[in-house]
RNA sequence: CGGGGUGUAGCUCAGUAUGGUUAGAGUACCUGGUUUGGGACCAGGGGGCCGAAGGUUCGAGUCCUUUCACCCCGACCA
């Protein structure tokens, strides 16, 4: 992509309510913006980040041997009277009339929905287990939307739902899920803990949650510091308001905190503040039974499905990659979701030496499949390092006052180190590096 | 849902207590010039139904009523 071609509307300025550091630089560096409350649009560096995450969503858990299907946004509200969540979920879910002036439901989840695509459709033990999921938009109706992405109302989620003929082959996919799941935000360069939960609105046995580490996350979590224990505090004590006062702690504050409760293992528990980006729960037959879906066993006797659930937090991962890993310039993107690995700066494109090399090595780059742009517009040197570093590619080629000696500078937005490099050996170099 | 706040240029905001020519600044944008290693400078320029509707008035960005949107605190909830 050359830069003087896209569309990356970048600014000086933030919205005046962005607090977080996500939210900030994901405007300001042109990734999105907002068209009402807690819905956003997604501009070209947004959506490239979007797919990249969803990719690698997609590919660990078709290795995982998940099946990805589609199910509609709009659902009637039948499907909901049925497990009685019409009544129990109450204004989260948003609501809306078609012509005929039928109920509809935009999904703020999947579980009847899946159930009543597998059922009588998956008859026999011997078709078990399956493990089906989407990545698909939800909404839910949030009374106070907020913090850019990590509390909107429309968003993507990744849901999967799996169905067994045993408990102990649920238990075992729920164990690979979690398995799994350590594998993309590990992929995705994220610091997250996997953490004991409660489980909500959705119901069932078991529950883990995955948080990603970060100071400005919603939810506070405790972790063991000896075993790789941890646990959402709303698991550990009784009380609401107890609870409530933990929350409203920042990290800062709770450091100071002791805890009586001890780890299982015997070690301390220490503090930790998260962004809830996975969710897996038991379900067992919750669902299944009050939608009457079952299968037959090895006796030729109906049973009714045991399932498991699985729930990713797309977008919001957008935001929490930057809640961890950004500085007072902007967006600091891990590899796997950078939306281009380099950035050729030509410092003076008027240059023609300069400018010369950067479309040299834009389309060596580009011969080798890797994602490149090619910042070549007229914008002075200062402006296009800022305007790099909040936008946050991984590495940017400079072209500039220094190629008189026949060298170039490899910028690493991680570390912002600037290291020399002779211009026959920028290629290879820039090779090695990705 | 309760309480509060804000809607004026693409963005960030003055102006509204006390109504009075043609509605402002910074930034962004366009033109020309000078610059060219950290969001540069000079000159010129375009851009507004002052959130919407109604009302009061000779006259409304400013006063009144209604309404919509967004935000903050709380309640609720992943």
């Amino acid at each position: 992509m050359r830069r003087s071609k896209a569309f990356i509307p970048t600014s000086k300025e933030a919205p005046s309510d962005a607090i977080l550091a996500s939210h900030q630089f994901l405007v300001r560096g042109g990734f999105i913006n907002q068209q009402g409350a807690g819905l956003y649009n997604y501009l070209p560096l947004g959506k490239i980040v979007l797919e990249k995450i969803k990719n690698i969503v997609k590919e660990e858990l078709d290795k995982a041997g998940c099946i990805e299907v589609q199910l509609p946004f709009v659902t009637p509200i039948s499907l909901w009277d049925k497990s009685g969540r019409a009544d129990t979920m109450g204004k989260e879910m948003l609501r809306v009339q078609d012509r005929h002036d039928k109920d509809f439901v935009l999904s703020p989840t999947n579980e009847e929905a899946m159930v009543e695509l597998v059922k009588n459709r998956v008859k026999s033990y011997k078709n078990l287990p399956i493990n089906l999921y989407q990545i698909n938009t939800k909404f839910r109706d949030e009374a106070r939307p907020r913090y850019g992405l990590l509390r909107a109302r429309e968003f993507l989620m990744k849901d999967g739902y799996s169905f067994h003929a045993s408990l102990e082959d649920m238990q075992r996919e729920f164990e690979l899920m979690e398995a799994t799941y350590k594998k993309i935000f590990t992929r995705l360069g994220l610091d997250f803990r996997v953490v004991d939960a409660d489980s909500g609105a959705i119901g069932g046995s078991g529950s883990k949650e995955f948080h990603v580490l970060a100071n400005s996350g919603e939810d506070t979590i405790i972790v063991c510091n000896v075993c790789d224990y941890g646990a959402n505090i709303e698991t550990i004590f009784e009380d609401e308001s107890k609870i409530e006062a933990y929350n409203e702690k920042s990290y800062e504050q709770l450091q100071s905190q002791t805890l009586d409760v001890k780890c299982k293992c015997g070690g301390d528990f220490s503090f930790k503040k998260g962004i809830e980006v996975g969710h897996i729960f038991e379900l067992g037959d919750k669902y299944s039974a009050s939608l009457d879906a079952k299968f037959s066993d090895e006796n030729g006797k109906p049973q009714a499905f045991l399932m498991a659930t699985f729930g990713i937090g797309v977008s919001r991962l957008i935001a929490s990659v930057i809640e961890q890993n950004h500085d007072d310039n902007g967006c600091i993107w891990t590899k796997e979701t950078t939306p281009y690995l380099i950035n050729i700066m030509v410092s003076n494109i008027k240059d023609s030496e300069q400018s010369d090399l950067g479309e040299k090595l834009y389309t060596q780059l580009r011969a080798k499949n890797v994602e490149v742009i090619l910042d070549d517009t007229k914008e002075r040197f200062g402006f296009k390092m800022k305007d790099a570093e909040l936008i946050g590619f991984a590495y940017t080629i400079i072209i500039g006052k220094e190629l008189v000696n026949g060298e170039v500078q490899i910028y690493d937005r991680k570390t912002t180190e600037k290291v020399s490099v002779n211009v026959d050996d920028v290629m290879s170099k820039i090779m090695d590096l990705i």
